[in-house]
DNA sequence: CAGCATCCGGATGGATACTG
DNA sequence: CAGTATCCATCCGGATGCTG
């Protein structure tokens, strides 16, 4: 085989894709805003600190594990701080800093866009699912 | 069976809960920005209209099948036009509707957002992993 | 060129049980 | 209460081949 087989410059442009992935800035952020449930935390933790518990109650439908799995995420990407209060049952606080302040209002600007055009987007639908 | 089992009022908390999201006006707009594609389809056509090709070349690394399931979906919801030249190949040209321009701006915020804030995520994932 | 159907591996994420 | 570990179903998305 002394050809370059088409499968081979396909894996070669996906190693050189997935390489652009990792040097272009804006790449690590897009994994995070394309998160529903790091958007649903952030969210959820704009008012003011919150538990655990809290949050798992708030943010109705999340399971405990994505819970954990998303705030560990926040903590080390610097969005979230985790402060532990030593106690009979352990209380842990989860709060915003301020990163994560600013991202919670990157955040509220999407919600708000969707809050104000939901209404157009279900008419396309509708009248685009009647044409078929 | 008399007994309603732990099961079934999971069952049912399942349902309520996916009829609340079916209600819930963000939540449908909250599926389209956690979607990788979309934010960079409507990206690439956010400067000008653009046909499949071209779209396939610039998003480099997004495939066939997800581009055009991505147009469509976008399209259904009025993001994005799409008009057909009947030619001997034919020829598709997808653009953005107002409310996609809308749409992009939104995500450009986030872009920005990104790209201004980068370094400091990047700061604090390095201080975290640092500690163990 | 634009698009569809099919197959399939890997990631995602929920359920459950157990620890401190 | 907070968190870890495990199992497992589902779905996303890539590869491939075929149509108009």
């Amino acid at each position: 085989m002394v050809t370059t087989s088409a499968a081979d410059r396909r894996q070669q442009a996906k190693e050189e894709y997935d390489a652009f992935l990792e040097r272009c800035p804006s790449r690590q952020v897009l994994e995070m805003i394309t998160n529903k449930w790091v958007c649903l935390v952030v969210s959820a933790l704009a008012p003011g600190p919150s538990r655990h518990s809290d949050l798992a109650r708030t943010i109705a439908g999340v399971s405990q594990k994505m819970l954990t799995q998303t705030l560990r995420r926040l903590e080390r990407d610097g969005l979230v701080t985790r402060r532990v209060t030593a106690q009979v049952p352990v209380r842990v606080d989860y709060g915003l800093t301020p990163l994560g302040h600013d991202f919670a209002a990157v955040v509220g600007q999407v919600k708000r866009w969707a809050e104000g055009h939901i209404n157009e987007i279900h008419d396309a639908r509708r009248s685009y699912d009647a044409r078929g």
